[in-house]
DNA sequence: TTGAAAGCGCTAACAT
DNA sequence: ATGTTAGCGCTTTCAA
């Protein structure tokens, strides 16, 4: 808990000036070698760490940013977070992490704690990927959003393609022969349900085909899944696979069919959307899953981030594909 | 994008000096309440924040904390880090994060990095209780270890006490009036294993009770909980409820019996470990938990580490107590 | 090749 | 009650 050792220190103990210490420790300027050498031994010697306060007062570059989540942190947040520390990590910089837990309040006194810490930009992340209001207006720094969107066109949004996931689940069981396909998913409000119902509906319909019953919208749980298996085979409906919106659904589904006495994957396979690992191991049988890479989005993120600090900034959505990660639900 | 506002700006519009401008802003020193009002006001129409770089040069403080997740960041890791967040937040302070991913390498690099930073304090976190190497010596600022705990007894650690968690567990199970009491759990050689096995014969003991069979050690997963099931029934031992060593064995337990046909709680009582909600309430039926309360000790972790930040550092390792949260699996 | 000196934006001690 | 000034630790001209 000692006082820390400063350059002038260094520079005293190697006989220079604090100037050509700071020149030989940052590889800059002409010295000679064995100056720089023995400014080196002298910094090593005294467990010297540069005060990076002083350092980016005189630079302007602090070498962070922040990273708010709109809502709490959790199970997106955080592959989207090591996906971003990732890019960054290799660039050197360090992350503030602020959780504005679905409070705006929260929200803008972290953007002003962001700003005075004078990061050099700024990432935003939330649950949803449904588009929000952006985060402020003429920022004296860059923002990317992740995950979920800016409502301003201009803004960078990385963003999961959620219609090209339901185009690979729903391609993936045709071409594993299916063709009567029900979808269960989470909430009609709920702006991913949307998207993935409608990107399995018009894949089907490229095909000439439509769903075999009408959307089942419920919640994001096992429960419902559970609950809608009642319900599918209820209706009658010949049905031979179900895409669902999510893989806590599509759990609760494979039980419910399960307990029907219902084979997976020979009499109804099923594709789940996340590939959350807990859920697509849990299952019985093991469940083929749409994967969003988040992971991925947070580095491009990231990187995009990057992009725009050093000034070449890329403006707009970008939309990324999904995965599709095969198991035994669709084996054929 | 353009030039911060700096405070000589501000006062130069209010018409002071800039060590007046501070003293307004800071709401130190004597001034006439209204020439602090005019301040304000410049201040304001500027848009001033104050760049905190230039502020802890002078001050020394940078009111932030780094956080070093030795293990990825992951389940266990989110709610600590929302407690710490929490009290930190309160306290106006930020977070650097640091996701060491059980890499030494990166962790003495980011500890670098956090003391560059200079950092007020830092908490160390990983995913497993087990004691592990200081992670470094005379640092020059506090550090307290949360959920794992320093292998130096005079450090700071806040962790669950895991034989109290396994003494509610075994105390429910005998207050339902359970009496063949087996136990299910992860690895052999794994911390958290041992504590709960121990803490579980140990409160059986002092009923003058012992586990119905032999711990059943294997893995930390669902799968080994749907085995154990086989082979607890296997065993012929006329066992009435089951302490797990994780809720996501006790689920996997759950669905064994049931499939095998017995029905919970009427011929067997569950309680698992960790309370995660997507496991308890996935379970059929809902699964009775002990919660280690990481929230709590992420917070309790960030206050002392304040505290040490002022001065008074509490040394040694503070277990705190669990909780059980009663649900069906072991309802009368 | 090295040193001296100014200055980044702010706070705090000291003058006035 | 307000202004002046020094200085936090570092980088960066500019001069030697």
């Amino acid at each position: 808990m000692d006082r820390a050792v400063t350059i002038s220190q260094v520079a005293a103990l190697a006989g220079v000036s604090t100037g050509t210490a700071s020149k030989a420790l940052n590889g800059r300027g002409a010295l000679r070698p064995e100056t720089r050498l023995r400014v080196q031994q002298a910094a090593e010697q005294l467990g010297f760490v540069a005060n990076a306060a002083a350092r980016s007062l005189q630079t302007g570059r602090t070498y962070t940013v922040g990273m708010i989540t709109t809502d709490s942190i959790g199970r997106f947040s955080i592959p989207l977070l090591i996906g971003a520390e990732d890019a960054l990590g290799a660039g050197q910089m360090s992350v503030f992490l602020c959780d504005a837990r679905d409070d705006p309040i929260r929200e803008q006194y972290y953007l002003r704690t962001l700003l005075s810490r004078k990061v050099d930009g700024i990432i935003v992340t939330g649950r949803r990927t449904q588009a929000r209001q952006p985060i402020g207006r003429d920022l004296p720094v860059p923002v990317v959003y992740a995950f979920i969107s800016s409502a301003d066109g201009r803004d960078c949004s990385v963003v999961p393609d959620e219609a090209d996931g339901a185009r690979r689940a729903i391609g993936h069981l045709l071409a594993v022969g299916r063709r009567r396909i029900a979808h269960v998913t989470g909430p009609e409000h709920h702006h991913s349900a949307q998207m993935r119902a409608a990107g399995a509906v018009d894949t089907l319909a490229a095909e000439g085909l439509r769903l075999a019953t009408p959307v089942l919208y419920g919640e994001w749980s096992e429960a419902w899944g559970r609950q809608a298996a009642g319900i599918l085979l209820s209706t009658g409906a010949d049905v031979d696979a179900v895409f669902c919106g999510s893989d806590q659904v599509a759990r609760g589904l494979a039980e419910g069919l399960r307990d029907a006495g219902r084979e997976i994957p020979r009499d109804i396979a099923l594709v789940g959307f996340d590939n959350w690992d807990v859920m697509v191991d849990g299952s019985r049988p093991a469940l083929t899953s749409v994967d969003m890479d988040l992971e991925g989005i947070g580095r491009t993120a990231a990187e995009m981030l990057l992009a725009a600090i050093n000034g070449e900034p890329v403006h707009g959505h970008q939309a990324r594909p999904c995965r599709l990660v095969p198991r035994a639900s669709t084996a054929v």
